[in-house]
RNA sequence: CGCGGGGUGGAGCAGUUCGGUAGCUCGCCGGGCUCAUAACCCGGAGGUCGUAGGUUCAAAUCCUGCCUCCGCAA
């Protein structure tokens, strides 16, 4: 058995490390090109890249998959791939130069979420339940028939970081178990439902701008739905004021209003209002809400004014 | 050389424009008050002001280099 691992940020290069510890066969691996990274725009490799060069695996670096990466992954016998996050679009002659195909593991129970960005958008529109879903790749977006899945409940105050490093370990369990079967050609393949399906494009920093104009339920979904990235935040003067973490509370204030009570640092939101825990704003680094409190000099604020 | 902000007792900040004894709100330690408290009162410890030079009678403050953290943009 020979098998491919396409995937490129952090929580595909976890898989493709746990994989390769449990033995998997992975003999080639695709990834997106070195990239510019942070403030520097240092050029670097992608996570999984590093973990393929650590264990000496041939690693295909490209934005497309054309003929000159087709030609190379059939020199490699390719029985299947798996794709985690991968970032690349595959066309039809890609999809059939693997005998058996192409097998996605995504991070939400589809149709549901289908895209990018699914573990933030499952957050954000409150679902109480989400999960993985490991598929046949085909010419749609997230559109090919199931070869597993499996269901967890969203914890009550979980970030989509926290979410996706959960379903990261997770969707190893997934992958070990079905992967053999793929491989014996045991799968059966069950279209997806035609109902249901809902869309989850990749989130800009926009979409981490917080509307405190909502109720307290919602506007905590949205944080905890962009948290770490692309990253909650609200205007703060001329600047962005970040929210790293926050808690919804039942206290009731006016929108936008700031105000500390017991030590604890609320705003008030349509209804509700939020608990700020951790803050950073521009040109800081993250603090206690409290610390940051402190250093307004007990200035009445609040957020909608001033800006 | 993409644009910009910061580094001042343990935390968050002010003071820098215009050089002249290190300040505020907290935390910490001790004492007091109280049935009690994250409340209140009194006292105390703790800082070579990121770093290296320069200017000056005198530098947190002005000049130059460097280190370092961060926001925006890619």
């Amino acid at each position: 058995m020979s098998i491919l691992f396409a995937g490129t940020p952090q929580n595909a290069a976890v898989t493709l490390r746990e994989l390769l510890v449990a033995g998997t066969p992975i003999s080639l691996v695709l990834t997106r090109p070195d990239a510019p990274v942070g403030r520097k725009a240092v050029i670097t490799p992608s996570p999984v890249a590093i973990v393929a060069n650590e264990f000496s695996i041939p690693v295909i670096k490209s934005n497309i998959v054309g003929d000159a990466e087709i030609k190379e992954i059939r020199s490699h016998q390719i029985e299947f791939a798996i794709v985690v996050a991968l970032g690349v679009l595959l066309k039809q002659d890609a999809l059939e130069a693997i005998p058996k195909g192409w097998f996605n593991l995504h991070y939400s129970l589809l149709p549901r979420w289908r895209g990018a960005a699914p573990v933030q958008h499952a957050l954000m529109a409150g679902d109480r339940e989400t999960g993985l879903t490991i598929f046949k790749i085909d010419s749609g977006l997230d559109t090919g028939p199931i070869a597993s899945s499996l269901a967890t409940e969203v914890q009550p105050e979980e970030t989509a970081g926290e979410l996706l490093s959960r379903l990261t370990n997770l969707g190893v369990s997934l992958l070990l178990e079905t992967i053999p079967r793929i491989e014996a050609g045991l799968v059966a393949l069950e279209p997806q439902a035609t109902t249901g399906a809902t869309l989850a494009p990749k989130l800009a920093k926009v979409d981490g701008k917080i509307d405190l104009n909502r109720g307290s339920n919602e506007v905590s979904n949205q944080v905890r739905g962009v948290t770490p990235e692309p990253g909650a935040w609200i205007p703060f003067g001329d600047q962005p004021l970040k929210l790293i973490s926050v808690r919804e509370s039942q206290l009731q204030l006016e929108v936008g209003q700031l105000t500390n009570k017991d030590g604890r640092i609320y705003v008030g939101c349509k209804s509700g209002a939020l608990e700020l825990l951790e803050v950073q704003p521009s040109g800081k680094n993250r603090m206690a809400s409290a610390d940051w409190y402190r250093g307004l000099h007990g200035k009445d604020f609040k957020f909608g004014e001033n800006v």
